[in-house]
RNA sequence: GCCCGAGUGGUGGAACUGGUAGACGCGCCGGACUCAAAAUCCGGUACCGCAAGGUGUGUCGGUUCGAUUCCGACCUCGGGCACCA
């Protein structure tokens, strides 16, 4: 029997499945039947396929080809978030033009995706590089605009002197630029914010809701909008101006030792002007990066600015105002009280310039006369002391108290701060989506009429200036202010293109619209019931998603407020690296493994084996996915994705692995055609009557594998279901049963199982089992539930907790025949030793402990 | 520092709501077929022990007839957040 080639199978099942348009979703789905919108992240066009690539889409095709056979309406489409910073990093070294690399390497990735036999909708494809798409952006930004959603303010941004941009907070890791690793620096501009602050609450309220999101990202999305309650209120101020501050602990006021503000604070800094020290002062913060590092080793410093603010409860109680370089002015007011006994950061301000530390919150075990705060700062529970009217009141009733007292003398309010501070989206790149805003001398910022969208990019962008190209190109620049008609601007910046991705999946639902959306399609569709990707964008595209989603909402452009019932964050796809004996990092293609050792296939010279980690090219571990499907062809490599590592985990790529994958094809075609004494019968025959013996072996193995598989996937446990599929195929070699219609059962659940891993494999067994339908066309297997079932139990028997046998019980025994008969098994005779069993516990269907006495003492003692 | 997650054979990993720890794969060992090899097939494979048996899921303790699973403390690794008042 000849071997299975798969390159030639694999070519013709894909031209088979794209003549017939399978994959193609209609516009009009049917009814009846229900929806499912996968979705994998598209994907970035650099120029070729990778691992992860493969691993991210197979799961996905996976899903989408499961929910077809079981007989879902799957909408399983493919685009590419086309707009960023590689190809305009290629456009200046190469001399090309970001469009061509870009539409080329989307060629170029295209058909190496399809290699991967992917069941994807491709007439549905688009790049949010196509002006049909930014066109369609720009009316989404203008509705915004309109909505107040967008506005245009002058700021403290993040700036990265490497890609020459500002960037959002998001995109700022560690107080560097998240694709440069340049230190950001802080400039003041004025730029184009998302008034992503508005929706703070209902994305915090609404991550409850996400049921089928991993908690580890709603964890951190919930950390990133950071929600706090407190009191905001304000102080009187020596010269006679008031302070609003913000605390979470108005119950430790009484133990307040000064009040400080952010060095960016507008009272330091009108301050300044006639404080020469203070204005030094200001500019010495101003030096201290933003990096972890810096922070952490940055001492706490102080300016007295010579003013006092008068305590709320008591007007002679006067407290220094401070500017402090620890306060931040993002967060809050910009301004504090401190408590130092109830702060760290506070407690060492306050030793750091003599300043008072009197305990207000007493831990309920503390002696009120002896309780001294030393080195730490007290944060625990307990009881208020030395505060006038709140002592004896806890943390809570004390909070309440003051915060009411505040409220109605008026000068107090109870409010909610949020971390999270809306979106940067203006960036000075030319490869991205224009803004439609023109700047007229006259009338200001004025938004581009819909009927003159899309604003195009110009024809050729020129890298060789300084700066923003767009800004430099002063006929693309150069327009008229469409209110006065006078001689205008436009605006230079582009979209960063995290907007280009928060609203694509809705796009998908009909990209011909000729609005952003078509509400029809997108409620059909939306939510994405499964969206797959990886972890690195836990905060910033999912939060931006889910943003422009409910934006979109209230405009009432979709009906969901959610884009992804469903998410699924999968592992990285690692490779061991080696180093040569000059620490150069080697190619695994470069090198021979022989008994656990590594050597240079060139020289023989043994190399270090490393770590294994992800694939990147710095360290050289790369493995392109279009080799391994070039030796084995794409159902292998799918194979290996799905296999054994669970697929939220970081999965090893191995050759031997590869290998493994290559024998099991091989297998699974081996057993469907290899000449057998029992030739399988007709596509038509079906089991019938009582089986016993190995016919009813087989075929529990078969229905068992159906139900455990199904369950599996339905999980997406795909490990899991494959581990299924080896059991089936191990039943099904290992067979004694000479009856063909039980083989047929067990061979055709086989090929359906695994007809959503490896599709091009199933399709030619499939035509080798007689059928001449397509195997992706075919419904999904149902298991007989009274095969799954066993009429006999393995039950387990235990003498004190320790497994002396086992036995197979008849189900429906009766526990006295149980434990008659578990007292009679050899083994337990032998544990017992003669002695009475004290208790004997019988769990049907599972277990028999037989406990001689109650464990004493010593007994237990090791 | 705070918040998550994970520690199981040589290895990737299974084990449903506490009930036979190690399914399934890789690797390894032995055998068959072959002049030989590849491929394939059969058997074995947690550890100690000839066996009976004993020991084992990061460590220590607890609850229980019974714990990988539940509880407490700790150790290690990975991830996230971090001067957020």
């Amino acid at each position: 029997m000849a071997r299975y080639n798969a390159r030639e199978s694999e070519r013709h099942w894909q031209k088979v499945w794209d003549e017939r348009a399978l994959f193609v979703t209609p516009r009009q789905p049917s009814s009846g039947k229900p929806k499912c919108y996968v979705l994998e992240m598209f994907p970035y066009p650099s120029g070729r396929i990778h691992m992860g690539h493969a691993r991210n889409y197979t799961m996905g095709d996976v899903i989408a080809r499961f929910r077809r056979a079981q007989g879902y309406n799957v909408l399983h489409p493919m685009g590419w978030d086309a707009f960023g910073l590689p190809a305009e990093n290629a456009a200046r070294d190469k001399g090309v033009s970001p469009r061509d690399w870009t539409y080329e390497n989307i060629a170029s990735m295209r058909a190496q995706l399809k290699l991967l036999g992917l069941s994807i909708d491709w007439s549905r494809e688009f790049a949010t590089c196509d002006p049909a798409y930014y066109l369609q952006q720009q009316k989404l930004f203008l509705e915004f605009y309109k909505a107040g959603f967008v506005y245009r303010k002058e700021a403290d941004v993040n700036w990265d002197p490497v890609d020459m941009t500002v960037l959002a907070n998001e995109q700022v890791i560690d107080g560097r630029g998240w694709r440069s690793g340049a230190i950001v620096e802080r400039r003041k501009l004025s730029q184009w914010f998302f008034k992503i602050t508005d929706f703070s609450e209902e994305l915090l309220a609404a991550l409850d809701t996400l049921e089928r999101w991993p908690e580890k990202v709603r964890v951190m999305q919930k950390n990133w909008i950071g929600r706090s309650e407190g009191l905001r209120f304000q102080f009187q101020l020596s010269n006679s101006e008031k302070l609003d501050v913000f605390t979470t602990r108005p119950d430790t006021l009484f133990g307040a030792s000064f009040v400080a503000l952010s060095p960016e604070h507008p009272l330091a800094q009108e301050l300044a002007q006639t404080d020469k020290k203070l204005a030094d002062f200001i500019a010495e913060c101003r030096k201290t990066g933003t990096a972890e590092a810096e922070i952490e080793k940055a001492e706490k410093l102080g300016y007295d600015t010579g003013l006092t603010a008068v305590h709320p409860f008591d007007t002679s109680w006067k407290l220094k105002l401070m500017v402090a370089n620890f306060v931040l002015m993002g967060y809050g007011t910009g301004a504090i009280f401190g408590c130092p006994a109830h702060d760290q950061r506070d407690l060492d301000f306050a030793r750091k310039y003599g300043l008072s530390v009197t305990p207000v919150v007493l831990p309920s075990d503390a002696d009120p006369k002896s309780f001294v705060i030393g080195a730490e700062a007290y944060t625990g529970p307990g009881k208020l002391a030395n505060s006038q009217f709140l002592n004896g009141m806890t943390v809570e009733q004390a909070k309440a108290e003051v915060a009411s007292r505040l409220e109605k003398a008026g000068t107090g309010e109870r409010t909610v701060n949020y971390r999270l501070r809306d979106w940067l989206v203006s960036r000075q790149r030319p490869w991205g989506c224009p803004i439609p805003m023109v700047h007229c001398p006259t009338c200001g910022v004025v938004p581009v009429p819909e009927g003159a969208l899309p604003v195009l990019l110009p024809e050729k962008i020129d890298f060789s200036v300084r700066g923003n190209p767009l800004d430099a190109d002063l006929d693309w620049k150069t327009s008229v202010c469409p209110s006065c008609g006078e001689a205008a601007v436009r605006d230079t910046d582009t979209l960063d293109t995290f907007a280009d991705s928060s609203w694509y999946f809705a796009r998908f639902t009909d990209p011909a619209s000729d609005t952003p959306v078509n509400k029809h399609a997108a409620d059909y569709w939306l939510p994405v019931d499964q969206y797959i990707g990886g972890i690195e964008h836990a905060i910033l595209h999912l939060l931006y998603a889910r943003f422009f989603t409910r934006a979109m909402n209230r405009l009432d452009l979709v009906s969901v407020a959610e884009p992804f019932a469903g998410l699924f964050t999968q592992g990285m796809v690692c490779h061991e690296t080696y180093k040569d004996a000059g620490g150069e990092w080697v190619s695994p293609d470069e090198v021979e493994k022989r008994d656990g050792k590594a050597f240079l296939r060139a020289s023989g010279a043994e190399v270090q084996i490393g770590a294994s980690e992800k694939m990147s090219k710095s360290r050289r571990n790369v493995i392109a996915p279009e080799e391994i499907i070039d030796v084995y062809g794409a159902d292998t490599i799918r194979w290996f994705m799905l296999s054994d590592t669970p697929p939220e985990r970081d999965i090893e790529w191995t050759d031997a692995g590869a290998e493994g994958c290559w024998r099991f094809v091989q297998r699974v075609w081996r057993l469907v055609t290899e000449p057998v004494s029992v030739r399988i019968t007709s596509i038509d025959d079906k089991p019938s009557g009582n089986y016993s013996g190995p016919e009813l072996q087989l075929r529990r193995a078969t229905h068992q594998a159906i139900a455990g598989a199904t369950d599996d996937l339905n999980n997406l446990r795909f490990n899991k279901a494959v581990a299924q599929i080896y059991s089936l195929t191990n039943a099904i070699s290992s067979s004694d049963s000479s009856d063909g219609v039980i083989k047929r059962e067990a061979l055709q659940a086989l090929v359906l199982l695994l007809a959503p891993m490896m599709p091009h494999l199933a399709e030619e067994c499939w035509r080798a089992l007689g059928h001449t339908t397509l195997v992706a066309e075919a419904p999904w297997p149902k298991h007989d539930p009274a095969l799954v079932a066993s009429d006999f139990n393995t039950i387990a028997v235990q003498v004190n907790g320790k497994l002396r046998a086992t036995m197979q019980v008849l189900h429906g025994t009766s526990k006295e025949d149980i434990e008659a008969r578990a007292m009679s098994l050899d083994p337990v005779v032998r544990a017992l030793d003669g002695k009475a069993p004290n208790k004997v516990i019988v769990v049907l269907s599972r277990i028999v402990n037989i406990v001689t006495s109650a464990p004493s003492v010593e007994e237990k003692k090791p």
